[in-house]
RNA sequence: GGCCCCGUAGCUCAAUCGGAUAGAGCACGGGAUUUCUAAUCCCGCGGUUGCAGGUUCGAAUCCUGCCGGGGUCGCCA
């Protein structure tokens, strides 16, 4: 049983029957350290009244193939034999794909993943690449380790900012389209809705200037009271008003469409507010109906959440209106009601959001729904500029489609010039995708990522391409060696390990723990760094030993290393979402 | 002001939920190609983990206080 998830099931169980005290944490041995895997058996010295080598060798009874174990302090650091080597490389070779690099372990896991959620009165921004980057990466994680997904998108398509942009259609672009214009179509009611803003801005200041305080300004501007009669003449279901939102809708979802496709996402399930808030309305009344919410004297309904140390919270404004929280009320029951067999309902939201995912939560528990403890909030840190955050009034906000095709254009620099012009396109656009996605994919979600246009993104040392460069390069040799009728299938045992192969397949080795790791804690930086450190030690080897001129069975051996080391990063890169070229 | 998140090399980030001498990349300096792709590899430089206490075999990690940054807090989504 020579995978990670195996061994480590076969030795806890083993353990339990001899009744260790606990079970000593298995991590892979630092670099700087001998060995290949470390048994941390601190817990268990009490119980050995501090003897170590008691401890380790109780540890080590069940565990198959130690070559050497050495007691440090509280650490058993242990190297396993060629010819546990062999055996792994072997079980690679036969099953990887059902016990390696796809694993079972989380099998009735059931997720709906929702994201990116966006609005639709602007185009894509760098923040939605990073949703979308994480978003897709934890679906393809929760699906190698054995789970169902449904990716879902929940369109922002109607409310107050819809408003704008239709009016600043309206008001400064008609007749003008998408196509009169040859603009995309979500950069173009994005630019709507800019000159909208921009008017606003302007009425406001004068406002000011004639003395009202900024909120009172903000609220009397007339192109405001215009937007929010608009979105009245929406709701009451006034027909030129939705035939205009259906029009300038219709424009960004084909421009969404365009960005989705170029990062190969797809939805299986796409909700739209406009469609969801009515639900949101029936939850609130049921809650009024309960007793659980108030109506105040001025007819807005309001939920009391002091006792959960949330304050009060608007649920349905004075004129009937509903809010953002409402429709999410609105939009959680429908997807358990489309997905009964949900287990778990992930939603990837900034963190600036995570005072309104607790409210959606604390709602949902007052309201007794019992999928309330189903819901994970996967909350990202935004992406800011050295100046700070984007901000759309300033013009700082980096344009998703802008910025994808500047990555293509700075990685064709760096494409052969003699190959196909085609080919050229093909392999920048992977290698730009892949820049850009693994830059943002490498940092723990939660914290914030600080992006510099100036600088923009690099395309050496801990990247995308970096990866790619050490897949493309193993591919290309075991294609050579199939020209010369080599294969990795194995031939007898090495007699000796070199310590460039055994820090390879120690890496190779965690595989299955990554994985797990990663899908467990929502966290796809655990993944990259896992690759980032796999491309490295793949690059150690090959630069150090040769595999094709080595004599056997040590040839076959290297061959197998290397096919072992492809399939583990295939894994890693199709999951990640990272394409790879066919070459570079 | 209340609540939440964060502070690690010049810069961008790690450190496998309390473990070994805190590690990478970028930048900077030096070196490697008659051999499977040099977008690579090797060597060097770089740290009082914001500050001060506490908890214990052991703290970047946990607790308390302070300093600094960001987010959020009854009708934007």
């Amino acid at each position: 049983m020579p995978f990670w998830h195996e061994d480590v099931a076969a030795w806890e169980s083993a353990w339990q029957a001899k009744g260790l005290p606990a079970f000593p944490r298995i991590t892979l041995t630092p670099a700087d350290q001998q060995g290949v895997l470390t048994f941390n058996i601190f817990p268990l010295l009490k119980a050995f009244r501090g003897d170590a080598q008691a401890a380790a060798k109780a540890v080590l009874e069940p565990v198959e193939g130690v070559q050497r174990a050495e007691v440090v302090k509280g650490f058993v650091n242990v190297s396993f034999s060629p010819a546990f080597w062999r055996s792994f490389l072997q079980a690679v070779q036969e099953r990887a794909p059902s016990g390696y690099t796809r694993l079972q372990l989380e099998r009735g896991q059931h997720l709906m993943v929702e994201y990116p959620s966006p609005n639709t009165n602007k185009p894509l921004h760098l923040g939605h690449l990073r949703n979308l980057c994480l978003g897709e990466a934890v679906c393809r994680l929760w699906e190698r380790v054995g789970a169902r997904v449904v990716r879902a998108n929940l369109v922002n398509d109607r409310g107050i900012h819809i408003s704008k942009s239709m009016l600043g259609w309206k008001k400064f672009f008609a007749p003008a389209t998408p196509q009169t214009t040859g603009k995309k179509g979500d950069h173009f009611v994005g630019d709507c809705y800019v000159a909208f803003e921009r008017a606003y801005r302007a009425e406001v200041e004068a406002l000011k200037q004639r003395g009202l305080p900024e909120e009172e300004a903000l609220v009397q501007a007339p192109l405001f009271q215009e937007a929010q009669a608009l979105l009245r003449a929406w709701e009451a279901g006034e027909p030129q008003t939705l035939a205009l939102w259906r029009q300038m809708n219709e424009w960004v979802y084909e421009g969404f469409e365009a960005t989705f496709r170029r990062l190969g996402i797809r939805f299986d399930k796409v909700y739209y507010e406009s469609e969801t808030y009515k639900l949101g309305k029936k939850v609130v009344e049921e809650g009024l109906k309960r007793g659980l919410f108030y109506r105040e004297e001025d007819g807005s309904v309001w939920a009391d959440l002091t006792a959960e140390g949330l304050g009060k919270k608007i649920l349905l404004r004075r004129d009937g209106t509903s809010v953002y929280i409402t429709q999410d009320l609105g939009t959680a029951d429908l997807k358990f009601q489309d997905y009964p067999e949900l287990t778990r309902s992930v939603y990837v939201i900034g963190n600036e959001q995570d005072h309104h995912m607790r409210l959606l939560v604390a709602l949902l528990r007052k309201l007794e729904r019992p999928y309330a403890e189903a819901i994970y909030h996967l909350s990202y840190g935004m992406v800011e500029l050295p100046t700070g955050r984007m901000k759309t009034r300033e013009g700082t906000v980096v344009d998703a489609d802008d910025l994808l095709d500047e990555m293509h254009s700075r990685a064709l620099e760096l494409v052969e010039e003699d190959l196909p012009e085609s080919e050229r396109h093909e392999i920048a656009e992977a290698v730009g995708q892949a820049a850009l996605r693994f830059y943002l994919l490498r940092v723990d979600p939660t914290k914030n990522i600080v992006f510099d246009p100036a600088e923009s993104i690099e395309l050496k040392g801990f990247t995308g391409p970096f990866l790619q460069y050490g897949l493309v390069r193993a591919r290309r040799l075991l294609e050579k060696a199939a020209e010369k009728g080599l294969t990795p299938a194995l031939q007898a045992t090495p007699d000796a390990i070199e310590p460039a192969e055994e820090k390879l397949l120690q890496q190779l080795y965690g595989l299955p723990e990554a994985l797990m790791a990663a899908a467990r804690s929502f966290d796809p930086a655990l993944l990259a760094h896992y690759g980032y450190e796999l491309t490295r030690r793949y690059n150690e080897f090959y630069q150090s030993l040769p595999v094709l001129g080595a004599e056997e069975p040590v040839r076959s051996f290297r061959l197998a290393l290397t096919q072992a080391y492809q399939i583990a990063m295939e894994a890693v890169m199709e999951t990640l979402a990272l394409p790879v070229p066919a070459r570079m």
